[in-house]
DNA sequence: TGGGAAGCT
DNA sequence: AGCTTCC
């Protein structure tokens, strides 16, 4: 069996583990830039504010107290996730992360009743040792354990914990209940077409005819179905498989026409994409560059170019990275635009034990190579010890327009020395947690 | 008015 | 390359 752990409105319940005054409240958690709201508490959901919604549009109910909207602390949510991710790992025969408040985990050797226990006990254990609520769903697939969670959220039944077997009438019941809509791997327009072939439940998905549907649809509509059945298609191993490509990218707090500005962020791109490279163990062969205006401002003039760069060849070295990409930024770059996004994005990859099977090398460039490792080695290394940023290459800019946009950020409680948690009062310390909160 | 990735057409 | 899907 294969349970899925998912930690209840994650980014808000990061928030109120550390501060008590956001519990009861409605409280949203804004994107990149505090752009839109891309969390929320039940609260907030109760007053009919959209997942998505532009946090420009409910500025008024921030004004007046009647909801709070935090900027996004990705640093937080990164360290709360290992945590419960911790627990899984010792108290699970397999850990598998999906997403950073998803974990799908491996249940098998359970009898019905200890099955149930060990799904309440991780549910127990999580709340208990990070503060996080989590809902388990378990099941014989990843598409049906995504189910039983959904289950186990919403519905009154299942407080917390359900356990959905496949062939069981209980099974029959709650899949003719789902929307076909809510079935993991069916978006808006799938659902759309499922529609008009009459099915509208988990349940007809369930019973329809798959061979029929992979043709009218893919094979990824067949594993669903089959997936719904009981009938697992997709590994566990699945979901940590190498990327087979690397993006970076990230909206502007103020747009820009500047090159320098652009190499800014490009060069902090780059080096980002490079550690993510790294830490999958792979080579890139070439790097893309693409640059884009506001595209919500049609009455400005509109340019999204993009250009790749191969390098000599495949290569995790920050410096061939960067010098790759801003090749690339010379040759699209026009002045005259107001910039608003930049990214970089690492293609062809490969796995780095492709690199030592060069037997043409010659002495140095073998020299070169191990220079190369040891010192993205060490850059990685110090990074990891002494916090993201420590060591990089390029001056550190301050106020560059590229930068993101975070007004409401709550301190780094769990990553950030200057920003632990204040546990007693006093007026320094006081001051100093204020303080903390600019970005 | 987000960012990141994958697969299909 | 653009669209869809996921979170």
């Amino acid at each position: 069996m294969i349970g899925l752990v998912d930690c209840n409105n994650f980014y808000v319940s990061c928030e109120r583990v550390f501060n008590h005054k956001l519990n009861g409240r409605p409280v949203g958690i804004m994107s990149n830039n505090d752009g839109c709201i891309i969390a929320r508490s039940e609260e907030l959901k109760a007053l009919g504010i959209e997942m998505g919604t532009p946090a420009h549009l409910v500025r008024h109910l921030v004004e007046r107290g009647e909801i709070v909207l935090h900027s996004s602390n990705y640093e937080l949510y990164g360290d709360m996730s290992h945590r419960v991710q911790g627990i899984l790992e010792r108290e699970t025969a397999g850990v598998e992360p999906y997403s950073i408040d998803e974990m799908f985990v491996r249940m098998d050797g359970f009898e019905p009743e200890a099955l149930l226990e060990h799904a309440k006990s991780l549910h127990r254990m999580i709340r208990r040792g990070t503060g996080i609520p989590v809902c388990v769903g378990v099941a014989a697939t990843h598409t049906l354990a995504k189910l039983a969670n959904r289950i186990a959220k919403k519905h009154p039944g299942y407080p917390g914990v359900c356990i959905l077997h496949a062939e069981s009438d209980e099974a029959r019941h709650l899949l003719q209940q789902i929307k076909v809509s809510d079935v993991w791997g069916v978006g808006r327009r799938l659902n759309e077409r499922l529609q008009i072939l009459g099915i509208n439940t988990a349940w007809d998905l369930r019973e329809a005819d798959a061979k029929r549907l992979r043709r009218k649809f893919s094979v990824n509509m067949e594993r669903t179905v089959l997936e719904l059945r009981g009938i697992s298609c997709l590994e566990m191993n699945d979901f940590n498989e190498p990327r087979q490509r690397i993006m970076t990218s990230r909206s502007f707090g103020r747009p820009t026409s500047q090159l320098c500005d652009l190499q800014g962020a490009v060069r902090q791109h780059a080096q980002r994409g490079a550690e993510k490279l790294r830490e999958q163990k792979s080579l890139a062969r070439a790097v893309l560059v693409f640059l884009k205006t506001d595209r919500f401002r049609p009455d400005l003039p509109q340019y999204s170019p993009s250009l790749a760069v191969e390098m000599e060849r495949p290569s995790q070295d920050t410096r061939d990275i960067l010098h790759a990409a801003q090749e690339a930024l010379r040759k699209i770059y026009r002045p005259k635009y107001g910039y608003k996004k930049a990214g970089v994005m690492l293609i062809d990859l490969t796995d780095e034990s492709r690199q030592q099977l060069s037997l043409m090398e010659t002495p140095q460039t073998e020299e070169e190579r191990q220079r190369s490792q040891k010192l993205m080695a060490t850059m990685d290394a110090l990074n990891e010890k002494m916090g993201k940023g420590t060591v990089r290459l390029g001056l550190p800019e301050k106020n560059a327009p590229w930068h993101l946009r975070c007004a409401n950020r709550s301190p780094r409680y769990t990553t950030n020395w200057d920003e632990l948690m204040v546990a007693y009062t006093d007026e320094g310390a006081a001051q100093k947690n204020k303080a903390n909160k600019l970005c």
